[in-house]
RNA sequence: CGGGGCGUAGCGCAGUCUGGUAGCGCGGUAGCUUUGGGAGCUAUAGGUCGGGGGUUCAAAUCCCUCCGCCCCGACCA
């Protein structure tokens, strides 16, 4: 029996300060969470309770789906990561300390490596493959900013697994398998997510999904298609054609003009009152160690990521004024990709056909209009290289984009050859011969889901849980704990719910009916049964749901079947 | 790391500009009343005013410095 009184939760009436979110604000005011420091918290017993039955669900549809569990270590020494040169590309995100001995070891931000490692030393034939291992552990992160509650926090829990196969088309059933457990998964925590093409990152490999939340706090930005099933990060979101752009003066000449203090592209666009679209924006980017002059629209914003694609460059960074006026001969503001030689160009495809544009003349205080890109621009490179946005055509079926946010909960990739290679997960086929086992790789942000969940599911009262995660499924409210009989009926029906396998909290707090009815529905568990004197003068108790906010009465037989149904 | 904000009782805040007995609401404890949507009255406990240094007869308040937290940005699996 779990009765109110004997437990601990400390629910709150106001939102505590440093909560911004709705799921954030709901979690600590519900005494789900307390926060220790900034991106670590504790979970109290009712938070914890409903964490360990996403883990549930997690592991149940890991194991339908065939994957073995395992448990990793969470500290790891550095070599481990120096093997295929991770330390250096996760250097700023790894927690590191040193043992006794001066060792240096890591807290595990991810666990490729450490799989890979066992499957080099455990898998050496083909007869032992396809293997699919994963665990439910703690990742700790030395996150930038650590941000929203468990959205973003140091320390994490996280279901990993990792994916080993034959060859690239046993990788795929593999990874469709994950895919579908995936969906699953998030359909069984009552979870409406939105999947997505995703970029691989510095995880590497061919191809992505990401299972996205969709929510205004979201962290991540997201295009999907009106009229299609095209979704995207922005990370990775492409465009469909658009027409050329093409504005006033297109079959003039260029003609330098005098532009005091323009400098933006705001400001310069103000000054030819015109649009920023108008304007060929020209920003100079150093790859690994070349200076690029980057053109794109200027409404719109360069995506690092593709560019960084398009060059094939492994560092890219915004040059510095110093290159810019070495590179343009002018200040910074002014650079422009007419007349300018020596250095290398690369223009976003929306450029392509563009007239009447105007750009800067590298010179200070001067821009270039009547800038026609057939004309004068001839033989420019061209790639996407900017992020999609709101309005844009559909890639696939030329539909309307739109924008959304989304909170990313799952994400599933597909990685080749790389770590196997590089730690010796190689395996004999049946003619003897060695190949590298190909690998892919599968997370779920557990806590993440959890407060995800909340993002989705509340309203101005309070947290509406799904009843397959709420940490009770009903909460019995005994409205008068003084009156015996309320009491006794309001502990025989819990003792009846109980053994119908059905999760009960029992409200036996000797407080005010007001007073725990806002702490119901603060704390949303899908039934509320409460059991009062007046409702039991009429031989009845009073069941609602806390999502249609429907009451209605029910005798004592009929109660525990009624709540059944709801659930 | 850049920008902004905050740090005063468990929680939410006022007081800081203009230095002079540390406050309010909620919460806690005890009692009485009340009891179907965050009750009322009375009493009571609870504070290194984030830490350190300085100025001053006197510092929550002014100055220096450090720490922590939140937001925006950059960055990120």
């Amino acid at each position: 029996m779990n009765r109110w009184s004997k437990q601990l939760i400390p629910t709150l009436k106001e939102s505590p300060q440093d909560a911004e979110i709705p799921s954030h604000q709901l979690m600590l005011r519900a005494g789900l969470i307390r926060k220790l420091g900034g991106g670590l918290y504790t979970f109290l017993p009712l938070g914890l309770k409903a964490l360990r039955k996403v883990e549930r669900i997690v592991r149940e549809e890991m194991d339908r789906a065939g994957a073995l569990e395992i448990l990793m270590p969470a500290l790891h020494p550095r070599e481990v990561w120096e093997r295929t040169g991770r330390y250096e590309v996760l250097r700023d995100v790894m927690f590191k300390i040193q043992d006794r001995q001066d060792r240096e070891l890591v807290l595990g931000p991810t666990h490729e490596e450490i799989v890979t490692d066992l499957v080099a030393r455990e898998i050496s034939s083909y007869k032992q493959l396809p293997r699919n291992f994963y665990q439910i552990q703690t990742k700790f992160r030395d996150e930038i900013r650590p941000r929203f509650g468990l959205m973003r926090a140091k320390e994490f829990i996280m279901k990993d697994a990792y994916s080993f196969d034959v060859d690239s088309d046993a990788a795929d059933v593999s990874y469709k398998a994950m895919y579908d457990a995936y969906v699953r998964i998030f359909e069984r925590c009552g979870l409406r997510t939105k999947i997505v093409e995703a970029d691989t990152g510095a995880m590497g490999g061919s191809s992505s999904h990401e299972f996205m939340v969709l929510a205004d706090a979201g962290e991540d930005g997201l295009v999907e298609c009106e009229d299609c099933p095209y979704a995207a990060n922005l990370e990775r979101a492409e465009t469909g054609k658009l027409p050329p752009l093409v504005f006033d003066g297109a079959e003039e000449e260029v003609e330098t003009v005098d532009t005091p203090g323009a400098r933006t592209i705001a400001e310069v666009a103000e000054f030819f009152a015109t649009s920023p679209a108008r304007m060929i924006k020209t920003l100079v980017y150093v790859a690994d160690d070349e200076p690029i002059l980057v053109l794109a629209p200027g409404d719109r914003d360069i995506n690092e990521i593709k560019l960084t694609r398009a060059l094939g460059a492994s560092e890219l960074a915004l040059a510095d004024d110093a290159v810019i006026e070495q590179v343009t001969g002018a200040p910074v503001g002014f650079a422009g990709p007419i007349e300018l030689s020596g250095v290398r160009m690369i223009a976003d495809e929306k450029l392509r056909g563009c007239q009447g544009c105007i750009t800067g003349a590298n010179q200070a205080d001067r821009h270039i209009k009547n800038v026609n890109q057939a004309r004068d621009l001839p033989n420019l490179t061209f790639a996407d290289l900017v992020f999609a946005r709101d309005g844009d055509p559909c890639p696939r079926c030329g539909g309307t984009l739109r924008q959304k946010r989304g909170i990313e909960v799952g994400h599933v990739f597909k990685l080749g050859t790389k770590y196997s290679e590089k730690l010796g997960a190689l395996y004999l086929d049946e003619h003897g011969k060695q190949h590298p086992a190909v690998m892919g790789c599968y997370g779920i942000g557990v806590t993440r889901t959890l407060q995800a969940v909340i993002e989705q599911s509340h309203d101005s009262d309070g947290i509406v849980w799904p009843s397959a995660i709420a940490p009770f499924q009903v909460e019995v409210l005994i409205i008068t704990p003084k009156h015996g009989p309320s009491m006794e009926m309001g502990l025989e029906l819990a003792a009846a719910l109980e053994s119908a396998g059905i999760d009960v909290l029992i409200d036996d707090r000797d407080e005010r009916p007001g007073f725990k009815f806002k702490d119901a529905d603060l704390l949303g568990l899908p039934v509320r049964l409460s059991v009062g004197e007046k409702s039991l003068a009429r031989g009845v108790v009073e069941i609602r749901n806390r999502r249609t906010g429907e009451s209605s009465d029910a005798v004592r037989e009929e109660a525990v079947e009624k709540i059944r149904q709801m659930l």
